[in-house]
DNA sequence: GTGGTCTAGACCACA
DNA sequence: GTGGTCTAGACCACA
């Protein structure tokens, strides 16, 4: 089941998209598996369906899943596109962090410290 | 003098916000140093004085800055607010990335790698 | 038998139409040959009957195929429609992309190259 | 100004986005040209601002137009955006046609003498 | 019942 | 006035 925090900000529509996408990604829903329909997920989680439909075109675009009409939308067989979105923004986040700390005038060493110290404090994996 | 980039997605008030801060964080403006007027950063790189307004009440509210009615904005005197807003900041965005990872199954070595690899790329510094 | 890819964007009852136009244009399947029943068809298939109907009305529409009510479907005695069908499809579909790569500005040698360059990636046939 | 055919089977926000994407491909909008906004483009050839912001969202996400709150949207300072996504569409346009015409029994050599044979009657350019 | 498009209209952040 | 999100609701193609 999605959780959708509305206080967050990152848009719902985002947040559908990025937990279909990890779900897909760490394996817990595989390739061709059945996705619940559009109306039936913006039911469970009291959503609208167009913000669903919003989620499920964005995976659909970056090949992550596959929508057919009258028939419902499943996980794409070849599911790699999932773990190349997620290095991606996995990529995204960390340039911006990077930019971030220089403008603050870090190098990289300062910041490498600091990024492996949080790492610790949040306990491995 | 400030530089915006407006074809960024970071907002202008926290573009004159973060530079701000930058510039104090490294200590190119010290304790006590005065500030431009709002109207006159704001006439200086051609922006709304409302957005230099926001930039300064963010600050302020960081205690990295004192405005006084009728005498202007300068640095705080006690200048570690800015060093520890910084450090806040960064470190929600590893947070962020240290959990957006682990949904997607990463452990902390491949984080880690990934973030190293990309730290080099982006040149030394 | 014809084969239906679900996972495909095409709708299926353009699949089964277009298969069976294949068929015939190919020869595969001759001039007043019999077609399996609609029902017959839909259950090889396991497909809905109203999908298999729509492709043969669409077949019919074209003169590719008859169909008798009582009596059956069957190629239609003259199957040059079949082949002209497939160009007509085939030249809409190379003259959207003429306009298209137009509209891009793209003169007829650049497209020519591209085009040329496809073909040959996707090997030989 | 964009011409939108309601009768066309693409979809309006399609149509929108891929007229601009020819626009700025072809040089009739250059880089960090300013576009209409949503609204103004809205009113301009009567469709609903959401339908408009469909386009620009997507022409953002290609990196081909950079779009900011409270100032507007305009062509991305690197263009080189709007000719990638140009081939990639035209590409699969081509793919389409190959296999098309497979499925029909066409070989390279009889797919090439129509191709060319079509873009020589639609004239030189 | 599926996915998908479009409109109308409210609301928010930003300049 | 900008861009952007979300909802409600109508409508269409497809199975």
């Amino acid at each position: 089941m999605l959780h959708i925090d509305y206080s967050a900000s990152l848009p719902i529509h985002k947040q559908v998209e990025e937990q279909l996408a990890s779900l897909i990604a760490t394996g817990a829903l595989r390739p061709n598996d059945w996705l619940p329909s559009v109306r039936q997920l913006a039911m469970d989680i009291s959503i609208n369906p167009n913000t669903v439909q919003r989620a499920y075109s964005a995976l659909e675009e970056k090949g992550i899943i596959v929508s057919v009409k009258g028939r419902g939308s499943f996980v794409s067989p070849d599911v790699s596109a999932a773990h190349t979105a997620a290095e991606q923004v996995i990529g995204e986040m960390i340039k911006d962090i990077v930019s971030k700390s220089r403008r603050n005038g870090w190098d990289n060493k300062r910041l490498l410290e600091f990024f492996t110290e949080i790492l610790e404090k949040e306990g491995d994996f």
